[in-house]
DNA sequence: GTCTATAAGCAGATAGAC
DNA sequence: GTCTATCTGCTTATAGAC
């Protein structure tokens, strides 16, 4: 078989294993299990279990952020953008893949190896969240207010949270996806104020903004 | 040596080793290390790991609840809550008893006792912000807008994950907080908005909301 | 590149002495 | 209630045949 089948096949694995039994479960012999390939091919391929994990992290986010990376780019206003989230989540959920981020973040506190594989896994999703957010903000009210940057790694951040909370409490979780549907709902509904009161907007939030460096 | 003793030694040691060493490392004996007590009584007393984990993150939770009880009783306004959420952080960032939330959620998945435990104690915190959010949301421009229970568990859920992602991008763990900082901040402004600004924004929100409940 | 076999060690958990 | 000793099974990782 070819170096490079058998590396995906173990990479795939891993990823199944992270999903369905979580990073305390994922050990070379589930891997290679789940992979249909020798345990000892694990240590051939990758040296170790952390530099597999460290591996799957980048490919399994590589995989996920192309696979929205048009839908994102179509994105125009931050209405588009929070139905994309939705849609987006719901997809995420059911393949349990942004749970493996969770459970990778929590690993990588052991396992320091991964600690950095797992910060630039995340930048993927975290890059491409800036970019739109970019976009979508350039000339409403909180143009030049909030940091793109920053905001972009809040909303990844958060989601990884949320997700891990799915796990334990769907119920809840649902109630804190619509609850921030509405904040965000309330967000994009300032970008549609009349003239006046857009105006009126604009002038207190730069003036708290002002006030607020100032203390 | 009596049996609330012993009891109390392991839940902190317990507590201690996944601050330290994360859910991975967590074991009877390495419990047991870190509490001074043989590793047999985390089975005598516990009967099992799972028991021992569930137990500890209730008793973790409450001890930081309750430590934060009294300032978020005195919460009044939006922006008494962010400066006091920025304080919370700080702490608890330092203490890393967040992040055993973080670490007791990834392992969930693969010990199913644990949890309805991390719910119950995540539970305690969605408990606390959701009554000063209550109090604080009243009268502004948000009443009524955004369900206060669900606001909470998106909180609560967002600050697991910014702990965890603290954990491997520190730098960038601290843009994602102050670009939150910088939209809290536009919130509470908002509250302090002129009354025909606010009339206005008011009236487009509930047109909005109207809208959306149509679609 | 892939296989089997195995080393060395840690895991949860229990039995029985004290 | 606490201790030691131990069972069983799983872990990472390697050596060496094919």
């Amino acid at each position: 078989m070819s170096t490079d089948e058998t590396r995906r096949k173990l990479l795939d694995g891993a990823l199944r294993v992270l999903v369905e039994q979580g990073i305390a479960k994922t050990s070379a012999r589930s891997v290679a299990a789940a992979a249909g390939v020798n345990q000892g091919l694990v240590f051939y391929h990758f040296g170790s279990m952390d530099e597999l994990l460290a591996a799957a992290c980048r490919y399994g986010a590589e995989q996920r952020v192309a696979r929205y990376r048009e839908r994102l780019g179509a994105v125009g206003t931050l209405s588009e953008l929070l139905a994309l989230g939705r849609v987006l989540h719901e997809e995420e959920r059911e393949a349990g893949q942004v749970a493996v981020l969770g459970q990778l973040l929590a690993g990588a506190q052991t396992h320091p190896r991964l600690g950095p594989a797992t910060a630039a896994g995340l930048d993927l999703w975290i890059e491409e969240i800036e970019r739109v957010l970019r976009r979508v903000l350039a000339g409403g009210p909180l143009d030049g207010a909030v940091e793109p940057a920053g905001l972009a790694r809040t909303v990844a951040a958060s989601f990884v949270g949320m997700e891990l909370y799915e796990g334990v409490d769907p119920a809840g979780a649902n109630a804190a996806l619509d609850a921030l549907e509405q904040l965000a709902g309330l967000l994009a509904a300032l970008e549609e104020l009349s003239l006046v009161a857009r105006g009126a907007v604009r002038y207190t939030l730069r003036r708290k903004g002002r006030l607020s460096r100032e203390v």
